[in-house]
DNA sequence: AATTGTGTTCGAGT
DNA sequence: CACTCGAACACAAT
């Protein structure tokens, strides 16, 4: 799935491609949980002219001229693809067709993506904010006696980290994912808090590397420690697995605090 | 062809 | 009451 770095490469490609083009019309096939009826939704933005698309967390924001908003949450699987005139892709969500002809498609084989009508501004800052600096998590990770995994992947407290990216981050800190939030000692959170942006700005890096124009999918093959097909870390300790509802991967280099 | 993976919500358990 | 944890969503990729 998308994450974060995903996202951030999907959003530029895609404001590159749409910015400046007008909504003709919407068809919303399959979004069971669309914050308002698809008559409101058409005729909110048909007409509207798209000035520009972005990542919030881990949704893309389309902003149109007239101050909406249409939040796109791919969640798991969800999908994104351009196209001239129609399109075949199966699962479709929500589709928007443009007024030269083109349009952008949501699908999601779950069904589970959601678009939203002008989202609420969220209370925890992107991870890539500078307001998810060293002060905000110091204080935030003291609240909490919870590993600082589940903090990291918590979109109350910093939003855009999934899975994957925590376990990278977690090890580019050299931070046991098992650790207790309250018990990171202070040059640590600084530490972390540069290991997020730049295990983030780097994926970002290598995706777009691999893939310039890329809108939908994923690339993880870099990845170092959240990697199936790797048994060691790039400094050669070896990767350790544990299996929950999700999986974490992540090393002995990795110091736990508790 | 069986296994794996992914975010969020929700209900049950501690 | 606060928290933690697993199940469900439903298929693609391998």
């Amino acid at each position: 799935m998308p994450e974060l770095p995903d996202l951030q490469a999907f959003s530029h490609n895609l404001n590159k491609k749409l910015a400046g083009k007008t909504v003709k019309q919407i068809a919303v096939i399959n979004a069971k949980k669309l914050n308002v009826s698809h008559k409101e939704l058409q005729d909110k933005l048909a007409g509207q002219k798209l000035d520009e698309v972005y990542r919030e967390g881990k949704e893309l924001y389309l902003k149109f001229s007239k101050g909406d908003i249409l939040g796109l949450h791919l969640m798991l699987h969800g999908k994104l693809f351009l196209f001239k005139d129609k399109h075949e892709n199966k699962y479709p969500i929500i589709e928007l067709y443009f007024n030269d002809d083109t349009g952008l498609v949501l699908t999601d084989f779950q069904g589970i993506a959601t678009p939203t009508l002008n989202p609420e501004d969220k209370d925890a800052p992107d991870a890539l904010s500078k307001d998810a600096g060293v002060d905000y998590l110091t204080a935030r990770l003291q609240k909490t006696k919870t590993n600082i995994k589940t903090v990291l992947l918590d979109q109350k407290i910093i939003r855009g980290i999934g899975n994957a990216y925590a376990d990278e981050i977690l090890w580019h800190a050299r931070i046991s994912p098992f650790s207790a939030s309250n018990k990171i000692p202070a040059d640590k959170v600084k530490q972390l808090v540069k290991s997020i942006h730049s295990v983030l700005k780097e994926a970002e890096k290598q995706i777009i590397k691999a893939n310039p124009d890329i809108i939908s999918g994923e690339i993880r093959d870099f990845m170092n420690i959240h990697n199936a097909k790797k048994t060691k870390s790039p400094t050669g300790a070896e990767i350790q697995v544990k299996d929950g509802s999700r999986k974490t991967y992540y090393t002995e280099e990795q110091e736990l605090y508790s």
